[in-house]
DNA sequence: GTCATTGCAAACGCTTTGCATCTGT
DNA sequence: ACAGATGCAAAGCGTTTGCAATGAC
């Protein structure tokens, strides 16, 4: 979404080899986050990769996440209680539909949405767009009389 | 979350008449969430109190919120960096297009978003629907070669 | 040898909790 | 007076940062 300005500067100094290393550990958090398509948070890889004899450490793995995360290889998403989850980048971005008794979270996506907020954005004359929709409501559940609290 | 079982005696004492009372700072904690319809952080509300000259503890911020929260007066979302937003429920609403970097607000609606919204909410049998929008960006001013730095 | 990477330890920032004091009613 | 309300101080928690040691190339 990014479509700054950047006059670049272009001289020899273009590519900025960031000279990935391959590592056992950076190799043991994409072998977690490959084997399953589910949010997980930072804690959690920590303690599988613990438990898989792949000990790694909690800094790393913050700093593996952040990178992927920054080169689009993984999403993050946050829970009410202030923690981040993250998973192998599937297709893009989505939203929540969250039911407010029970807490059950359903992701949803429209296109549609996402153009609006270009567009709304746009005609105020903004640009590096970003949102946050978040639709709360009650789930089928919770709101039938068969549940009883 | 854990409301559980509480083993209520429920002779008579069925409705627990939770006897609130009024005092100053929920006054004034209603007062400036009264005030705008913009979601703020607990933090912020505190500095906004304090600036006021109504002086609040955290603590009690943190408590009415958390009570207005359960009692549906006030909407909660958290942002990416941990936060946990507030504003009061209101009815009717639009949404917010904001300058990150000037703080500038544009308000703005879209009728087709609110039905998609609701639309999305029915087909996954959610009833009693709400939603949250907010957009984020650089607005013009910002944005132009004009104001460097 | 160089420089990306790792990870311990400590710092952070928001939120929650313990508990003694205060205050509507 | 009594139960709800307040708020200081300190703990909790996930996350971030400083920085010296490590290891890929």
């Amino acid at each position: 979404m990014a479509e700054r300005g950047l006059a670049a500067p272009a001289a020899l100094a273009s590519a900025r080899a960031p000279q990935e290393r391959s590592t056992r550990q950076k190799r043991a958090i994409a072998a977690v986050l490959g084997s399953s398509d589910a949010f997980r948070s930072a804690q959690d890889l920590y303690a599988e990769l613990r438990a898989r004899g792949e000990a790694v450490g909690l800094t790393t793995i913050y700093n593996q996440l952040h990178l992927l995360t920054r080169t689009g290889e993984v999403d993050a998403l946050n829970t009410d209680d202030g923690e981040t989850l993250y998973r192998r980048c599937t297709t893009e971005h989505h939203h929540h539909l969250v039911c407010r008794d029970c807490g059950r979270t359903v992701e949803v996506e429209g296109p549609q949405v996402e153009r609006w907020a270009e567009s709304v954005a746009a005609t105020n004359g903004f640009v590096d767009v970003t949102h946050i929709i978040e639709i709360f409501g009650t789930c089928a559940e919770c709101a039938s009389p068969a549940a009883p609290q």
